[in-house]
DNA sequence: TTGTAAGCGTTATCAG
DNA sequence: CTGATAACGCTTACAA
């Protein structure tokens, strides 16, 4: 099928292109019917006879035609493709089980509706580049903010969207789970144990999140405080570090802390692989988990359930997370009714494992015995 | 801004559509120059007046005009986003730390060159399906060998497209490791330490991958095979399973060899995950690793640092895989010679750890005492 | 049942 | 430096 052409080149001179797609034209000349007919045989075959149809199908399929999606995209004006929006790269992404899982719930009710998905991460640092590049029919942004300005752009442009972790507002539909809820039982947990001397271990806030809006750190910390606080612990500042949500990050979180004389009996995690980082930190240290301290992380992935010993955390439904996320932007129940935008809030729920245990008795003031 | 329209229905009644974008039309208007005008402004500012320049710009974040992404690709015949195609679904993609470490890679390469990335996988179980309506420059396919159908189709589309973790053919340029060579040290250094009982664990080749070509699960068998052979060791079918590439995968697995009345002094899993729920299970049974059982992983996934004890595997660049991907779809120098297509062979690694040590002495024939 | 023709929103070519 | 105008490849009223 000669579908290599040969082009004239400014200087004159025949130059071999690059093979020249069939299209819808070709196919119809070729089989001696019009560009619609072609263009039904794919997408309304009951529109015409039953004989053309497999005839145009048969000089299509020898002629090697597929349809132009993008040509297809702008005709239809819809991409069939959804955009999952995050404000860290794509090689973090891809590696945040938590993350993962969420994409793979996304993907899953993604493909129940024929969607394909396209990952949206800053191109070259800028988000809003990467946003205005995209051909998306809508954009599940997680982890910012409405007051973020990208999500703000974004929605002034008209384009459908939910957010997921991000504060509720009446500007667009949200999936979140009672974060500060889930904190505060964790830290529960914790004291009901008889912990008092505590770690904490939080996630970075998202670069530029923006000043109003809560984000998982903020919500998760004012969980713990708020627990401590009604128990009559104090938590200073110091006792609260930031760590990169990995393994690694976690580990060293835990060794600087250790390193500045922090001996806590219990460490609340924001998140499982920081917690899984921080129990090899306290191995490599001989503190023994949890006879000397306690860990309680937070998300559940997989892993919680396969670390030595078993992780104490809490169970969010991540999978489903993504999932309704897909339904909500598909929906749509907020176009019709601006303002008023749909919340789902999913639950979460304590997980006691192995890694909590009654705190030591008289492990007061060994702080101070260092140095 | 008045970019809403009221649309006449066929009905004739009138109906308030969904906001419609504002064009490039539409700004030059507002503007007072032609469409081409504003058009380089955008991309090719050099070409205008550098104050006309920010007076279209001005009028167009004004007006809140976003070049249509898809009209753009259209007209320029260009996606200027990239492909990653998987055959098994996105879920279990995006949860298999060897896929996501991958894409990963192949993210942080396409960033770099500006590219988005779209993952593409069976649509409604057809990956023809997908593939026809991926808007995508390029693709790499994984784990698919040149010989499965859709990668022949769509190498006779004239896409451009890398195979990853396939035979290397004439007719498509390939990044792959040495997987035989990997496998082949894992059970060298196993026969070294004086093992001779084995348990392989497979992972699943990949569905409809076709007949000759061969896939990681063979190649990496044809190395242990080959390294036992050279050593006299025989290899019942009976010890070679297939597990699902997951850690439950591979923790049922080995309870069921278990159960069949398997005894082996060692275990060479094609997968880290697999190995990993090995060990679980392992432990479950209460043997010890690597005391009673010594186990040798495939990938080094970042998790297999952190087993208890630390997991002893081959490593691969896996990472590197995915930028070296990129690169290769890039760099393009098969297209120009065709049935010369290059190929990238990257290193792999033993790297011991804890979970292998000599071969207990003494424990021929357990298998015999059973049932 | 099939064909004609007008979009879809850009970019690219080529004169002014 | 700027502006018509023709692609780009398909879908989809509307007409025959």
């Amino acid at each position: 099928m000669g579908c290599r052409r040969m082009l004239q080149t400014g200087a004159g001179g025949a130059v071999q292109a690059t093979i020249r797609r069939t299209t819808i034209a070709d196919v119809a000349k070729a089989a001696g019917v019009s560009k619609t007919a072609v263009s039904f045989a794919f997408n309304a075959p009951d529109r015409l006879s039953s004989e053309t149809v497999t005839h145009i199908h048969d000089i299509a399929t020898a002629m090697g035609y597929r349809p132009d999606p993008v040509a297809r995209s702008l005709a239809q004006r819809r991409t069939s493709t959804l955009g999952i929006l995050t404000p860290q790269s794509l090689d973090l992404t891809f590696n945040n089980p938590y993350h993962a899982l969420f994409a793979a719930g996304v993907a899953a009710e993604a493909e129940r509706a024929g969607l394909a998905i396209q990952f949206i991460s800053p191109l070259h640092g800028s988000l809003a580049r990467a946003v205005d590049r995209a051909s998306v029919d809508g954009i599940i942004a997680v982890g910012l903010g409405s007051s973020h300005p990208e999500v703000a752009r974004i929605r002034r442009s008209g384009m459908r969207l939910v957010v997921v972790d991000a504060t509720e507002t009446d500007d667009e539909p949200s999936i979140s789970v009672d974060d500060e809820g889930g904190a505060r039982a964790a830290a529960r947990h914790l004291l009901d144990l008889g912990h008092r001397e505590f770690l904490i271990l939080s996630v970075e806030p998202p670069a530029g999140s923006g000043g109003r809006s809560a984000t998982i750190a903020t919500l998760r910390l004012r969980g713990y405080q708020s627990a401590l606080r009604a128990a009559g612990v104090e938590l200073p500042d110091q006792q609260v570090i930031i760590a990169p949500t990995t393994i690694e990050g976690g580990r060293q979180a835990f060794r600087e802390a250790w390193e500045d004389g922090l001996r806590p009996t219990a460490v609340l995690a924001m998140s499982d692989v920081t917690a899984i980082g921080a129990m090899h930190a306290a191995r490599e240290l001989r503190v023994r988990v949890p006879d000397d301290l306690s860990m309680v992380g937070f998300d559940d992935i997989e892993m919680a359930q396969y670390t030595d010993p078993p992780l104490t955390t809490i169970h969010q439904p991540i999978h489903r997370k993504g999932e309704e996320a897909v339904r909500l932007l598909l929906h749509d129940p907020w176009q019709a009714e601006p303002g008023r935008s749909e919340h789902r809030r999913l639950e979460v729920r304590l997980v006691i494992r192995g890694t909590t245990r009654q705190a030591p008795p008289m492990r007061q003031e060994v702080r101070d015995t260092k140095g």
